[in-house]
DNA sequence: CGAGGGTTTGAAGTGCATCAAATAGTGTGG
DNA sequence: CCACACTATTTGATGCACTTCAAACCCTCG
């Protein structure tokens, strides 16, 4: 797997500064609230695998993730694992902390070496109430978030496998796209995970990206991935989607 | 399919009033605030069937459910129709009215004869920006509902379709759970689409429903549904799932 | 080189969808 | 109150998609 920019020492309070302050969830906010922010944050270097909290824990601290990918997930009694997202650069989660009281609904786990900077729940709820702009950037945020979500759920009900996959790679597509370049990507985890993620056995996921393709075009070396022909993949995905063609993501980023 | 408590004209002002004071969104908001949303507050009866809006339309307007129940949905260009979520009384959507220029993600249609309060998007921006507390408010509502959203994507990754429906009934319960009696529902709208809502084709939904008879004792007449053995029902669901048993809903209505 | 995890492949099974048709349920006008 | 029309729901037969279990392959790293 390629290695993300993860330093192994925490930043210093000016560089973590001018991370917060490339947040959107912290844009518009005053130096002294960046700063105070800044200061209460407790910043960590997480292992590959290392557990952060337990599905059912109090809800104690709200994260952003700094570095690397974390996995959010549920296991069944039955020993299933649901992989509800994995969240890199810039996402945070635990914005339940909100509530008192309350417990995560999930586990999270750094997949790969990763770095996340979190606050006392208290300490969000209590910044939030004091700058309005704070809230209304949290729920910014979150509407944003839910329409992924309400995405996710659609494709979950009406793609087939290797849809999906397509789909997922034109996110990616979208995310680093450089028209003049041949459009090619790297899967940033492990497929297996990939696979959990997008709802799949690993199996399954394997011998759908085989048929993808085939009807696509597309080739595959290891993690990374060539598109010769990325109007014949959206076709071949979105028909499936109520994303217009090319997909939404995609248009967002050409705009 | 049974009748909700519409009226079929427009509630006055004092009882409007009442109603949105009754909100989770409108808690601690003062008088003079609610007043304001009450006065612009647009006040619709919808027959059944009618569209608010569809997917990709501008976010105009803010709703809450006053009566009935909206269906939110997405379709795709081959056809297929994704069931997102099915509101009722007290849920609101198209808070992403928060941002400007953005679009509905899916649809919105009253499945029956609903009730329904709207708000120009400027107001409930302006008003969110105005209120801290309303921001709080709605960031609190949205991420109790994203706990749903997260549950359900769980459901759709690893359940079967009669763990579904069964998970389904158990919340239904412990809405309107009393001890005393014995846990009887009625299916709060169609078959065919509670089947949509759940991910499941009609057929599907038939034949999984005949399964979870079998398997846990329930009984059904048209939209009646009784519950002779509740452990039954949830050991057969949860196990499947990562709630802790019995069910985590029905656990928060016994608190 | 060899151990161990990640990935792919094969054969067989399960669950859900599809297509087609029967049945139950609902609302209508007579 | 009944008969008809129409819609919702159920049932049957069959096919496809995804999973399961098992084994091979591959790649990395000590």
């Amino acid at each position: 797997m390629h290695s993300s920019s993860v330093h192994s020492l925490p930043a210093n309070e000016k560089e973590r500064c001018a991370f917060l302050s490339s947040l959107p969830l912290f844009r518009g906010l005053s130096q002294d609230t960046l700063a105070y922010f800044s200061e209460h944050a407790r910043e960590e270097v997480l292992p590959k695998g290392k557990i952060l909290f337990l599905q059912g824990d109090p809800v104690n601290y709200f994260y952003v993730v700094m570095d690397g990918w974390i996995k959010l997930f549920r296991e069944t009694l039955e020993g299933d694992e649901a992989v509800i997202d994995v969240l890199t650069t810039h996402h945070f989660f635990g914005e339940m902390a909100v509530f008192d009281g309350k417990r995560y609904s999930w586990s999270a786990q750094a997949v790969d070496l990763s770095r996340v900077v979190s606050w006392p729940a208290a300490i969000l709820e209590e910044q939030a109430l004091l700058h309005n702009r704070l809230a209304i950037n949290i729920l910014r945020s979150m509407a944003d978030y839910r329409e992924q979500r309400d995405r996710e759920i659609e494709h979950l009900k009406v793609q087939t496998a290797p849809q999906r996959i397509g789909c997922f790679l034109l996110r990616l597509v979208s995310e680093h796209w450089d028209k003049n370049t041949v459009p090619t990507i790297h899967l940033p985890y492990d497929k297996s995970l990939l696979a959990l993620r997008l709802g799949l056995k690993s199996e399954t996921f394997s011998r759908a990206l085989n048929v993808l393709k085939k009807e696509t075009g597309i080739t595959i070396r290891g993690a990374a991935v060539s598109i010769p022909n990325i109007d014949k993949l959206s076709h071949y995905c979105c028909g499936a989607c109520s994303n217009e063609f090319p997909c939404q993501d995609l248009k967002q980023s050409n705009a």
